[in-house]
RNA sequence: CGGGGCGUAGUAUACCGGUAGUACACCUGCUUUGGGAGCAGGUAGACCGAGUCCGAUUCUCGGCGCCCCGACCA
């Protein structure tokens, strides 16, 4: 990508009503635009990242046995009211709205009664089961106070799953697995040594949900960890039934401020009873059927890598989630052809060999450009100058550690293709 | 939902009961060119409505919007 080209610039100051630094780095270094308070739209730069961490999160619900569906933005009243949740008094996040022919719809802030009334569909045997369905979906909350940028908003991408289990023992299989997956999608955009399955209140079905909280200084909750025993208790949860419960006493937990980056839930049979979704046994017996649903705020984790990594300079994007893997800066080059030529054959080897590369092909003096670069904070600078052409190589800045090094063309791509 | 604060160019800000100044950004020209350059010129602004007043961006009231603290977060 060209970046004189590329639609959003980036901006010195932050808008003066954006307090929380992931909203205030984004919006400056053109990723996010803020539409209204919680609602922000994601510009090319910000999209790349929803993209590449959706594509993370796809690749290890596809490897459980998950496939991947669109449910709808607009909700039926009638299962809600099946449920006891349409009431503005049990959920307070509903958006709501008339329809024209007459009858109310809801805006879907979860999706858990629409897909498990679907399912009743498709779900009549015990040869039926289990089923795996996700979904990126924009979750749409009517939160009285929206904050924290991006992290709290009142329209957000969420990817939500759900498991439809024969019953307990199936459900604890795949419930097991999925923490597996979930560890590995946060692994893979680099906070799983500061993410912890984490003891949380289970509702109505079981003494227990799992969050991933992640560490972060920005955090809105309060866990009480233990690494050695890999041990991470939601406050709301900590008494001294839960400590025996999991053989800790408190003195051996660490405080510390977290963001809630994924949740997982056991409805039991409860939704399904509820709904009318049962399957047939192999005596021809109905069973209700055993319900999970699985959580990742696929933007909230966005914001989270912003807070959690960024330094004062600006963003800085695990390579995993970054829009593009290399920031070539061309440093004169609209006064020296002999720059700009080799600039352009880099960017072609490099794009060639299936390197996403943003081009700083713009004829502005050099700190405008470094400035810029910091900002946008992608994993490796390459600069392009007279000074790099004198060398016979290019100058390469790694934007997280700062660390300098000096490669030829056939150095880099074997470097930055070893890699990807 | 309780409490508090705030709405002035694209962004950040200043002043003022007599129609608004600065910086960045943007446009033109010249100079400059490895860490957000300099000079000159230019474009661009008082959230909406009502009231008070000779006169309101300024004061009052209402609306709308934004931010912060708390509550909430299945």
């Amino acid at each position: 990508m060209l970046q004189s080209k590329l639609f959003t610039k980036t901006r010195k100051e932050a808008p003066k009503d954006e307090v929380s630094k992931n909203a205030q780095l984004l919006i400056r270094a053109g990723y996010v635009h803020k539409e209204m308070a919680g609602v922000y739209a994601y510009l090319p730069l910000g999209l790349r990242v929803v993209e590449n961490i959706k594509k993370i999160v796809r690749e290890e619900m596809d490897k459980i046995g998950g496939q991947e569906i669109i449910m709808t933005a607009l909700q039926r009243k009638d299962l809600w009211e099946k449920t006891k949740r349409w009431d503005d008094a049990v959920v307070d996040v509903w958006f709501k709205s008339e329809l024209k022919a007459g009858g109310e719809v809801g805006f879907g802030w979860s999706h858990e009664e629409p897909i498990a009334d679907m399912m009743r569909n498709y779900v009549s045997s015990f040869r039926d089961l289990p089923i795996v369905v996700y979904q990126f979906q924009t979750k749409l909350r009517n939160e009285l106070r929206a904050k924290s940028g991006i992290m709290r908003g009142k329209e957000f991408v969420m990817k939500d799953a759900y498991s439809f289990s024969l019953g307990e023992e199936d459900h604890t299989t795949f419930y097991n697995r999925s923490i597996d997956a979930y560890k590995r999608v946060f692994e893979r955009v680099g906070v799983g040594d500061d993410t912890f399955v984490t003891f949380a209140s289970g509702g109505a079905f079981t003494q227990f949900s799992h969050e991933f909280q992640t560490i972060v200084d920005t955090g809105e909750d309060v866990t009480y960890i233990n690494r050695e025993k890999n041990i991470a208790i939601n406050e709301e949860v900590l008494n001294d039934e839960t400590l025996a419960t999991l053989g800790v006493t408190r003195d051996e937990l660490e405080e510390v401020k977290t963001a809630e980056v994924g949740n997982i839930f056991n409805f039991g049979v409860q939704k399904s009873e509820d709904l009318g979704l049962s399957y047939k046994n192999d005596k021809g017996e109905d069973v209700p059927v055993w319900m999970g649903s699985y959580g990742i705020g696929i933007t909230r984790l966005m914001g989270l890598l912003v807070e959690k990594f960024a330094d004062d300079k600006g963003i800085v994007w695990p390579e995993s989630v970054a829009p593009f893997r290399v920031h070539l800066v061309e440093l004169g080059g609209a006064d020296n052809t002999d720059v700009h030529a080799e600039a352009a054959e880099l960017y072609r080897e490099l794009t060639s060999a299936g390197v996403p590369v943003l081009w700083d092909d713009r004829d502005v003096r050099a700190g405008e450009k470094f400035a810029d670069s910091d900002l946008l904070g992608l994993p490796l600078r390459i600069v392009v100058s007279e000074k790099t052409l004198a060398a016979g190589k290019f100058e390469c800045v790694e934007r997280s550690s700062g660390h300098t090094s000096h490669k030829s063309i056939s150095e880099l791509i074997g470097y930055l293709t070893a890699h990807v």
